[in-house]
DNA sequence: CGATACCTGAGTAAAACACTCAACAACAGC
DNA sequence: GCTGTTGTTGAGTGTTTTACTCAGGTATCG
């Protein structure tokens, strides 16, 4: 599993908070209430994300959170990044700092890059803006088959 | 990271078997020393690939083992699914039996069900033929370049 | 039979994961 | 300026996964 929860969990409490731009703080408890995620957990999450300068907090009674910046600027590889560190499927790739890439034994690492390239490629592709619209849209689907 | 080092080794030691098949079985040990890999667990990761039908072992002195198959006709896919169970990259997809996919919280999920789609097409399409060919042109250009 | 190899399952140290808890800091409104 | 509400931080913890090791067992060849 390449994502753990905190990409999930992440990503999840940025679509809420973008679904409520515009009409002021939203608090981690109501965050954590609609998207099912631990509040105490969600602190930590939150604090990783006003760290990368996605999102800015304002304490005090009626404070919370909201996007630092439109959700349109904000994709999705970015996020992912800042919540989970590198995406990347095998320790070989992106090698550490003043090291070479010991591709000598690793016989499938060429594969593996290739996938990477055009993974982080469709993540840099996919705004903020995006989910929240496909979200929407999913709602409506369901609305829709309801009524039927 | 997506693959753990079962994945890694794994692969290692079956692009090992290809290049010594038709040489008569391969002892694991051997295949330790080769590719570096801890020996009392390559034990484990080769019983896993013989109950999946990718090895064939024997016993005895001059015993080891070898590839139960020819390598063109093994494909990195289902390799790495026998090493590692499922590559989903996220908890949310390829739901356990008996449920449906959870889509209406986890947002992101259609984007990974594509990257995911396409991961696993371009894994399927890399045969294990492959992989010793891209290694042993790999060697050439070592060899070259040091000649140089 | 005995040496050589594979085979199996139990065990284990270390790391990662998914949180919880407690103490603190800031701000709003009275 | 006090009080209560919210965010902020770091330490701590139980569980799971990882990456192995080890001790025995079994089949086979000569």
């Amino acid at each position: 599993m390449l994502l753990s929860t905190k990409g999930d969990y992440g990503v999840r409490a940025m679509i809420d908070l973008a679904k409520h731009a515009g009409e002021g703080p939203v608090q981690r408890s109501e965050i954590a209430r609609r998207r099912q995620i631990p509040e105490s957990y969600l602190d930590h999450l939150l604090a990783q994300l006003r760290r990368a300068g996605f999102v800015r907090s304002t304490r005090g009674p009626s404070g919370g959170h909201e996007l630092a910046k439109p959700a349109s600027d904000i994709n999705l590889l970015s996020l992912l990044e800042a919540l989970e560190g590198s995406l990347a499927p095998l320790g070989c790739l992106e090698p550490a700092v003043g090291e070479e890439a010991t591709e000598s034994i690793c016989g499938q690492n060429w594969v593996w890059q290739e996938i990477y390239d055009e993974m982080r490629a469709r993540l840099a592709a996919v705004s903020l803006a995006e989910l929240v619209e496909h979200e929407r849209e999913h709602e409506r689907q369901a609305v829709i088959s309801y009524n039927i």
